[in-house]
DNA sequence: GACATTAAGTTCGCTATCGTAATATACGTT
DNA sequence: AACGTATATTACGATAGCGAACTTAATGTC
């Protein structure tokens, strides 16, 4: 997924955040904040990189002048999706090549060093 | 394992770093770069910090006088000891949460994505 | 043995991230 | 209306990573 985003000329982070507002819509920052775990000082910094380059845009949020409604363009839309057939086609080699009973086991260790880490793994992202 | 380096006034790689020194004792800066996946200027900036705080020093290597030999002082030995012992703690927690089958899983998935992804996951690390 | 090549570390400049703190603006509650 | 809280930005110093250029030493080749 690296190269993947490389090739596309965003970083893995940057695809990562393009993802997640084109799948998820116009979204507060602070909702990227908690979804991604970063200082809202990092998004703030990738969303002017992202901005200045014509991938996403930030509209004000009519529901609070505080805030911003952090929205995709076409070309970063683009990207996104072509980042999201990669990661599809990743999962699916995945799945070729380990059985469903180690994925359920990769899943239950996941979560157990989450949970003794006390690392919120939800991040409250949207389902 | 984050905050038990904070804690010791150390960064998460710069503990990880003195583990590794304080198991397999003093070692050139190119087996670090391989064990780590590193750049060797990466190194050079991480054992700057180091050994400027009196955890480890440089010493001239005999064998061959480009090289140096990366060696742990005592106080750096006091925090990777410390370290080390979280992390057997961390492991028998995690062990006491999942069973053995899950954990054979997560090796699988683990070592079928360093395979599709291409990462040499031994990193010719010692024994 | 002289010369070219390769290897070990360092230096420098750059980027991304963190954590902290300060700020301006706006929201909510009392 | 006032106070406290939340949103996002800005600024600072630090860590961690990269790549390129460089120095010095070892190695290979003719």
């Amino acid at each position: 997924m690296l190269e993947a985003s490389r090739a596309r000329g965003v970083e893995p982070a940057e695809g990562h955040l393009l993802s997640y507002v084109t799948l998820y819509g116009p979204c507060p920052v602070s909702e990227l904040t908690r979804v991604f775990g970063t200082r809202p000082s990092t998004l703030t910094g990738m969303l002017d990189r992202l901005e200045e380059r014509g991938l996403l845009l930030r509209e004000p949020n009519p529901r609070d002048r505080r805030s911003l409604l952090v929205g995709v363009t076409d070309p970063g839309a683009v990207i996104a999706t072509e980042l999201r057939a990669k990661l599809e086609a990743f999962e699916e080699e995945l799945r070729s090549r380990v059985c469903e009973r180690d994925l359920k086991g990769f899943d239950a260790v996941i979560r157990a060093i989450a949970d003794i880490t006390q690392v919120d793994l939800t991040k409250e992202g949207r389902k």
